[in-house]
DNA sequence: GCTAGCCTCCTCCCTTGGTAGGAGGCGCCG
DNA sequence: CGGCGCCTCCTACCAAGGGAGGAGGCTAGC
């Protein structure tokens, strides 16, 4: 059904985390990965996947660098950390870079399956402390999710429907008639809110949504 | 029925092109530029212009210089050189910067009509002189003025299939398995081939052909 | 009044993209 | 065999893209 990547140095959590997947996700296929270095390989030769589960702390990638490396290569494959550590600052950095969900490790295992589920359907995942205590990601986390596209401001649309017609940041610059140092902050924010990489990637991702062109 | 760019500094040599294109495209639109600041103005302005005349010798532009600048600012526009000049080097210069005809001053008024059509129908007007003279520009004339998607070799296809995926030029390089320089000597000659000066513009042409995808 | 969000612009800095030009290896064809 | 096209890779260089961070002005809402 599923096909997703652990990513973990730990054997023991690893065997454990795929036993889950293999109870609760039937059908599902599990690769493996003990380095930041070996799931990148992974990635790059299975573009089918549809997750992976990433340890913070593997011996290869300091703390969240993993997983901005991780999105660096694959923005197109969500990723939700699993973690022991869960400050609420490296929970909020990781959704920033484009995670999906944080698992905490200490997750019993049917929390974790409908986690896991959660995360699959589209949704996001995050530990329930976190969603208790009054925390408001606000900027990140809630809204774009759901409409990633329908994030954007006015002004951030505007950008983007002269990047979809191919026109370079200078040339957009001048033909809205600001600067190009703004129209830069507007494609920055765009890419934040789209969760991509590059323009390339944010300009396929809009075109193949709205198309109503052709 | 077409709007076209007349780009000279001689106000009476423009007025004669405009009332031959009146006379002979009748429905046609002209606008005028005597210089090429002016002209960039107006392309920038009008995004549905069909076609350019430029004259090689524009105060602001140095020779071929003012072609460059055109086809970099708006690569989807066809340009053809209006010139008194005729040195085969330079028209081929022409030619290798995209231009898709060359139509000598000294061009009597109905062979310019011929000219315009054919080149508004999508070929490329060239004089008579340098067609006859064994000249086989080969690269970048004769071929991929038809053709231009069908002219990549295999390996530049296998590198746009990627680009159109939104990889970047070192992701492609690790998934081909070949050296990054590489890549980008594929894609240089892809942008040149499909006369176009960004990946965008490459792949939105691309995807625009092809597509059989949705 | 203050705050929050948005738009605007800037500087500094690094990465990526793209061009130019050269060079070696391979295979095909006249 | 010699030439030609293609693929490979390189260096060097410049332009464009993108991130970080700060800053001012504006409006809407509390």
């Amino acid at each position: 059904m599923y096909r997703l990547l652990v990513a973990d140095d730990h054997p023991l959590f690893r065997e454990a985390m795929v036993a889950v997947i293999a109870r609760g996700l039937s059908g599902s296929e599990t690769l493996e990965a003990a380095s930041l270095g070996a799931a990148l390989e992974v990635v790059a030769q299975h573009d089918d996947l549809d997750l992976a589960l990433l340890d913070l702390g593997l011996p290869d990638a300091e703390g969240l660098s993993g997983l901005a490396q991780l999105r660096q290569a694959v923005p197109w494959l969500p990723v939700v950390i699993v973690s022991a550590e869960q400050h609420k600052h490296t929970i909020l950095e990781a959704l920033n870079l484009g995670a999906v969900g944080y698992i905490p490790k200490s997750t019993p295992r049917d929390t974790l399956l409908v986690a896991l589920q959660q995360i699959l359907a589209g949704q996001v995942y995050l530990p329930p402390d976190i969603m208790r205590t009054g925390t408001p990601p606000a900027s990140t986390a809630s809204p774009p999710e759901h409409h990633p596209l329908a994030s954007l401001t006015d002004k951030q649309r505007e950008v983007l429907a002269h990047m979809v017609k191919g026109e370079s940041n200078k040339m957009i610059a001048y033909r809205l008639d600001i600067a190009e140092t703004t129209v830069k902050t507007h494609v920055s924010a765009i890419l934040r809110k789209l969760r991509v990489s590059s323009r390339v990637q944010a300009i396929l991702l809009a075109s193949e949504r709205d198309d109503g062109s052709r």
